[in-house]
DNA sequence: CCAAAGAAACTACAGTTGTAGTTTTTAAAT
DNA sequence: ATTTAAAAACTACAACTGTAGTTTCTTTGG
């Protein structure tokens, strides 16, 4: 587990982190068009498996799949240093930048800081 | 340029990016040790180039490398949506969340608001 | 001009990713 | 028990990544 995930893979932990349990087939249903063929997604989770990310349920004759990570670690594992990288090791440079990019409002910077300072209580 | 790039190929862009115009042997310095042997950097750096992400600049017997896409560009075409598929398409869920995780301070999302602000005067 | 140094270009190879065909196992239905 | 359907497991392959050795080209110092 030592490698960030390829977008494809990441999509893939999306729907396992979305919907907790999963068979192959409704990964595959859940993925956009055109959906690969669901031997590509059996095998995409399977080396999943393997590399530690994802957990493996016998059931019946299937494999149902749980995510072996969380999303917060995957985050803090992954994302952050990728982040960090980008943004001279700080996240706040990175929010900021989104801030200028005007993807996130001062309103909403407002109602972040609110939630916290009540978290805190 | 329509892959997102690994990390190694994102370190190598960093560089770039902090030094506006390099050659492959500055390059391998400014990495982390153990250092790559020169080719593996200007093989990388020359793939870097065919896919469009580098601009090359003869100069004398050597290429001088400079970046063909901005950092900025580079994170709203890659890592916005990196961002936004893991937090439910909403940056702001980013920012709560780094926030939650202590990775950026109330102080300093006051800090961030306060030079927006300034900014649109 | 010629040799030496440095760089680019070319070649090679193993590991990973995305893709899906083929074969085998399993369960279910009659 | 036999067929059938579904899934897993296995196999294959091309593209991409990381790595570096080998060969060729180009400059420059004598």
């Amino acid at each position: 587990m030592k490698r960030r995930l390829s977008e494809k893979e990441e999509t893939l932990m999306q729907i396992v982190w979305n919907r907790k349990k999963v068979f192959a087939r409704e990964v595959k249903q859940d993925l956009p068009e055109p959906r690969p063929h669901i031997n590509t997604v059996a095998t995409m989770m399977r080396r999943l498996a393997e590399k530690g990310f994802l957990k493996i349920e016998d059931f019946g004759s299937a494999h149902r799949y749980s995510a072996a990570i969380t999303k917060k670690e995957y985050t803090n594992r992954f994302v952050k240093p990728l982040l960090a990288g980008l943004f001279g090791n700080s996240i706040k440079n990175a929010v900021s930048f989104f801030a200028e990019q005007e993807e996130i409002s001062l309103e909403e910077l407002r109602e972040i800081m609110e939630m916290i300072e009540n978290k805190r209580k």
